[in-house]
DNA sequence: TCCAAAATGGAGTGTATACTCAAAAAGTCG
DNA sequence: CGACTTTTTGAGTATACACTCCATTTTGGA
């Protein structure tokens, strides 16, 4: 039952065939057909390993999040400042891929299960931006969840901002905002 | 030549029709033949007025963007309370749109004339409530400006927060949102 | 009433897409 | 090796899409 070592290899060259053609030319250059032929492998093999398209790109999305997580084991340490430099670090770095992530985010609103899972994924992370807050104030804990749902949120609005104009700087403005919560 | 009169009857069939699917299914529901559909019309008629579909879901979007921002004229009067309640109620009022807004927004590439109208749009509103900021306490221009973004960030991720969840309050967060701003 | 321009119907085109399937090949392990 | 499982192949399917073509009908001004 184990998986073997080439399936596993495969797997690896389909995600980064997908990553690239993601960063290159968003959503619509990674199409199956585009996906293959970069990772030398036939549509076959590909659903042998994903159930869809799309959930090859979620992986490569929750990845690229997930490379830039301060925390990934959750231990409850990381500060705010650990969170916001992550966000921007992600926004920054892989912009390409926040692009990527606002887009399936925004367009998946008919799509229950996937607005779920980013709903999910918010919703931790709203809890880890509190858990972070409280740890250097001691506010009530509702208005702490308030106040990270909106720090969170400005950063997203901030980040949306930047898909928009790429001379907007995100990190100064992202800055500003943890500041300001923090007063 | 003057265009007939029914022309222009079937141009505003066609403009409504890719209005309502807009607002019900987002931009995949849009599909020609929904349009047509919808509008009573055959692919034909469709093409002798619009030249690609493109255009037409734009003159629908501009439309929208228009409806949302009724005084471009900026008669200098407006509280923070004006604007932060206008986007309110834009966002529960107008749910729909403001979905459309989102996706239109990020799914148009970078240096896309949509991308540069909806970024026009944005700067002009965060000129009004950077405006309307300054009114009511004096701090420097610069900061003044950066918070206004910052504000107005906040909600574009909460509206965004919003469309993946409705059961979330909008409304209340915005106003914390503003209230933090203010401090 | 005439008639050229405008509008329409609607079948048809080309293309791109995600995805399937059964047979063949290759890996794993006793 | 030999039995068993996983992986790969690659042609093939189904479908959805924007868009075209042009014969026919309708319009509205002179």
């Amino acid at each position: 039952m184990a998986r073997y070592q080439v399936g596993i290899r495969t797997e690896r060259k389909i995600l980064e065939a997908t990553r690239e053609l993601l960063s290159e030319g968003g959503l619509d250059a990674a199409t199956l057909k585009a996906i293959c032929d970069r990772a030398g492998v036939q549509a076959g093999s590909f659903y042998n390993i994903f159930p869809s398209k799309e959930q090859a790109v979620m992986q490569v999305a929750r990845e690229a999040i997930q490379a830039v997580d301060p925390d990934p084991e959750d231990s409850g340490t990381e500060t705010l400042d650990d969170l916001v430099d992550a966000y921007i670090r992600f926004v920054t770095d892989q912009s390409d891929l926040a692009r990527i992530y606002l887009q399936i985010a925004v367009s998946s609103s008919n799509d229950d299960s996937v607005a779920r899972r980013f709903l999910r994924h918010h919703v931790r992370r709203v809890e880890r931006f509190a858990d972070a807050m409280a740890r250097e104030s001691e506010a009530s804990p509702a208005d702490t969840t308030a106040k990270a749902e909106v720090l969170l949120g400005a950063l997203d609005g901030l980040a949306f901002r930047w898909v928009l104009d790429r001379s907007f700087d995100f990190a100064k403005h992202a800055r500003f905002a943890v500041a300001q919560c923090r007063r």
